[in-house]
DNA sequence: CACCAGGTGGAAC
DNA sequence: GTTCCACATGGT
């Protein structure tokens, strides 16, 4: 079975785990990732995908079928949720960019949430990469409230501050038990449990995480009497939890409040 | 005009 | 320990 059909590129790009990719008036998907700038449809993916960078990106060395089939075995509304979000990969993305972006979600919606960011790389780069922890960390407030950040300015130069200065170290995350790596997290400004789970799920693969937002909490409330993510889905916790939200944003799976 | 958005920090119980 | 609220900004 080849794995290439198990990566849905609009699902994908479009589910709220990454802000950089844009779809083309001739379907094709555009965006960067950290410093790589990348198009990409589903007529050239296997041969983007042939490259490692790419392949790690969109994960695809984890058995999503597998996934997928367990998952819509728990129950006939798994079933359906599984159905209609099947094509979700999570991405491993770059940690600083997610930690960053995790940030500006806080209270915000995701179009905004894609203008800021764009905002950021623009301004503060010559080819529209990620602005690097050094060049966020010496932006003033001002400047940085300029690109529509609102009150979140000081959270994401905190964020900056600590990983520009070595107080935060990244890439040790990598190694660090789940809740370690969360309460590191946490030491930033604006880094809550929320955010935290966010950045372990998109830029980490920690499946362990359950980000639980104000869709998630309706999800659970009404669908799932209130339990734990990793209680119902164990080990694909991170993956369940993508399914259900993109399936709670476009379908009326819950009512508000 | 209100109300909401992939929440969190901080103060007040 | 929990509960409450302000927080910038743009979209609906």
């Amino acid at each position: 079975m080849d794995r290439l059909d198990s990566l849905d590129l609009a699902k994908t790009l479009d589910c709220g785990q990454a802000f950089r990719f844009n779809l083309a008036s001739n379907g094709s998907w555009s965006g960067v990732a950290g410093s790589r700038a990348l198009t990409i449809s589903e007529t050239t993916k296997t041969q983007i995908l042939s490259d490692s960078f790419w392949f790690h990106y969109f994960d695809m060395d984890f058995d999503y079928e597998s996934a997928c089939k367990e998952l819509s075995g728990l129950s006939p509304l798994m079933q359906r949720v599984v159905t209609y979000s099947q094509g979700i990969h999570i991405l491993n993305q770059d940690p600083f960019e997610t930690l960053i972006s995790f940030i500006i979600s806080q209270n915000n919606n995701i179009k905004r949430i894609k203008k800021i960011v764009n905002s950021l790389c623009q301004n503060l780069t010559e080819d529209n990469s990620f602005p690097s922890p050094s060049v966020l960390a010496s932006c003033d407030l001002q400047t940085l409230r300029s690109f529509g950040l609102g009150f979140r300015d000081k959270y994401v130069l905190d964020a900056a501050t600590k990983v520009a200065s070595g107080l935060i170290d990244l890439p040790s995350l990598f190694d660090a038990s789940f809740t370690e790596a969360c309460d590191c997290l946490k030491q930033i400004k604006g880094v809550g449990d929320k955010v935290a789970n966010c950045i372990l799920l998109f830029a980490y693969h920690r499946f362990e995480s359950f980000p639980m937002d104000v869709w998630m909490k309706r999800v659970m409330a009404q669908c799932f009497d209130n339990k734990k993510g990793t209680d119902l889905f164990g080990p694909l916790a991170g993956f369940a939890q993508q399914l259900l939200f993109f399936y709670a944003r476009n379908n009326e799976l819950v009512s508000p409040q």
